[in-house]
DNA sequence: ATAATTACTACTAATTTAGTAGGAAATAAT
DNA sequence: ATTATTTCCTACTAAATTAGTAGTAATTAT
């Protein structure tokens, strides 16, 4: 599982790029408000999202976060990563949370290890393609097959 | 991250399935030994497994525990479940730890979502179906393959 | 000036996971 | 029968992680 964090970045994410064509942004009272995520942990997620250069940020009246880059050139592996998800499921086979473990000598002959390399490569094909622009098409998509019914 | 109880009880079930022909058993202090898992502990995870019918058991001198299943029978997905080990990268898309969103209206619109939906399926369509006896083959063909060059 | 907002540091609380203690019950070997 | 070995079972404790809060300084639009 990923931390709430990841989860909140993600949705916060999104919501700033529904409105990136325009230019806008959002400030924290906003974003918390309108995705229902608690004040003070979505202000020290943003701080840190902005410090690692996914959005920008404008003090004072007025001012709020916005995104830096294109929806398109953001995707989920990032976000996960930078707010401290681990998407592998054991640490011998995680990229940011590498930890060898004890027992095993020769991690290259651990059959538990292949398969969980396998399923790492599995979740992570997936997530480093999924941008926020595709989140937002998907969402649409899927409002317009439940609208025809 | 799947949970430590999950990884010792993936191990210690290999070593099982290792003398699963023989109709061997092992015992705890045997298996704790042989994996480097803490007795008390491997212990409470024995036992589970024995209560959820994975494997039998056997008291007193020359006990143990061994397979009742053959290890062909026996898949990841299985002992994860068993163990405690979610799967799935959010609570809203797991079918052992579902939990609905609090924000979340409609699920069914929901972006993020339907991608962890598909990064679920692809997780769970490797470890449920590779098995014990699948995970003692690999092994045995990597190290073919390592002492080949 | 003032009100709104981000920036930043330092906490606290809650939850989960990992691991331990201790003794009862069973059984093979002697 | 006694003893040593082993599983069975309940109830803890400890460690680590995650979630969330408090409080204040800095910035800026009006």
């Amino acid at each position: 599982m990923i931390p709430k964090r990841s989860k909140y970045a993600i949705q916060a994410l999104k919501s700033l790029a529904l409105i990136y064509r325009d230019k806008g942004s959002m400030s924290i009272k906003q974003l918390a408000e309108h995705e229902r995520i608690p004040y003070k942990f979505l202000e020290a997620i943003m701080l840190q999202l902005r410090n690692e250069g996914l959005v920008g940020s404008k003090m004072g009246p007025k001012g709020g976060y916005f995104l830096i880059k294109h929806p398109d050139e953001i995707f989920l592996s990032t976000i996960i990563r930078l707010t401290g998800g681990p998407i592998a499921l054991l640490p011998c086979v995680s990229l940011n949370f590498y930890e060898r473990c004890l027992d095993c000598e020769h991690e290259d002959e651990c059959g538990l290890h292949a398969v969980m390399l396998d399923v790492r490569e599995a979740s992570i094909h997936i997530l480093s393609k999924t941008s926020l622009a595709d989140l937002i098409l998907r969402e649409k998509k899927m409002h317009r097959k439940k609208m025809e019914k």
